[in-house]
DNA sequence: TGGGTCTTATTTGTATTATTAATACTATTG
DNA sequence: CAATAGTATTAATAATACAAATAAGACCCA
């Protein structure tokens, strides 16, 4: 196999993150690094460099005379987005979605508290701006969505806190990745809308509790609607 | 500077990284991977090897003809446990420790109302056995605070959702660090280990909201002591 | 003078080769 | 049979050479 021109380690890092994470080396063990350079027609060098960065973000350990090897998903760095994007590539199912959903659950409803105590004006005036995109009529499918995704952006930004912040290509790549399966022709609803509408104004009258609460609702539907899906999966698999 | 023997590059790795962290390098600057080389005494490949498991990380970049920069702090990997460690090392203060706790609001009562759904019958035994560790009071103090911090890792696997799995390693390392700073003489106390109990009691019950609340009212406890600690620093810098 | 283009120097990126270190496996020997 | 020494395999480190990218300045021309 070949691979692009262009920053042949990165490539690679690429390359084998998708293949790691489709199961496509069994027993979780991989080629040597000489027989990996040789698939892929690089030198050694770039392979052992991008064997380095996998290792770093938890994928795999590698040893003399052992070889290289699949870590245990315990120590995937999950909130990496390069690993949470292979991840969600490899396997995209309707449980995997539903544990990411329960991420939201617990992070979104938290930042809103937070955005509603710490946010400065410039950071509310963000959080406004990206609301008034997702309510312009005569924009397109792929812009109304990325208003969405940046106006949940934009209240993990607000909650000035380091951790929340990081979360935000989180958020973003799985809201991405997400919308490759669950696309619908419609843009946001009305409702939806309304609900985003109430988060936002909890949030600029320093209403913490509000914030959270409403935040938790529209996180919940979501959730619900999985379950409903998964539930009907697993009647349709056990007839 | 020298580094010992055994795994050049992971030395390096949490060399530089420690030194990133405490801003050791002005102007977000490093220097070319051929001086940070010449300075640990290390060849150049072993370098890269260390600068590319740091780039993986979020901590840096490296371009041709411009060098190696830190980057922004929203690209770390903050749920990295070495980024994390690094972080806590580097300014333990008490606005970090409160991030910090933010989080954990966030994730551990979460994680309790999944466990008290999906947890098996071997991950409630698990959760009290770590419980019935904190109580015998023979134990020593890093004793009870490994049971401690085996309890709250306990609920995050028995969540069963990978991605709260996957904080384990984040919790404890962050319990760990802090821990450093926060010393107390006092083992846990007969009101925390209460509090613990009614925890686990709502898991094994299946009681979601319950366990929400109760994991919710320990962390927001602590929380509500860094505060304090934190407005009278706050009181004494102003005078 | 202003602005575009070319050259050059610097730094990372990649390749190649050799040597060392760690370790699983094997054979030897008491 | 068991402890030990040997052997083979693979990653770890090193040294070196060249390629590619690019920032900065030189240069040219309208």
């Amino acid at each position: 196999m070949e691979i692009s021109h262009r920053n042949l380690t990165q490539q690679l890092v690429h390359e084998l993150g998708k293949a790691i994470l489709q199961g496509k080396y069994s027993e979780n063990k991989l080629p040597s690094e000489a027989d990996i350079a040789k698939e892929y027609d690089i030198s050694r060098t770039a392979t052992r460099e991008a064997i380095k960065m996998l290792t770093a973000k938890g994928l795999i350990s590698s040893r003399p005379r052992q070889g290289i090897k699949v870590q245990d998903i315990k120590h995937w760095n999950l909130f990496d987005s390069d690993v949470l994007r292979w991840v969600l590539l490899g396997k995209p199912d309707l449980y995997m979605l539903r544990h990411f959903l329960d991420v939201r659950l617990a992070i979104e409803p938290a930042a809103a508290s937070l955005a509603a105590r710490y946010a400065s004006d410039d950071e509310i005036i963000k959080i406004e701006t990206s609301l008034s995109k997702l309510k312009f009529e005569g924009s397109g499918y792929d812009d109304t969505h990325q208003a969405d995704i940046d106006f949940h952006k934009s209240i993990l930004f607000a909650s000035n806190n380091p951790f929340f912040i990081q979360l935000q290509t989180f958020v973003e790549t799985a809201l991405k990745v997400n919308l490759h399966f669950t696309k619908r022709a419609d843009a946001v609803s009305e409702k939806e809308y309304q609900e985003h509408v109430d988060i936002f104004n909890c949030i600029k009258a320093g209403d913490e509790q509000g914030a959270f609460d409403t935040a938790a609702k529209t996180t919940k539907l979501t959730i619900s609607l999985v379950n409903e899906r998964i539930a009907a999966l697993e009647r349709i698999n056990k007839t």
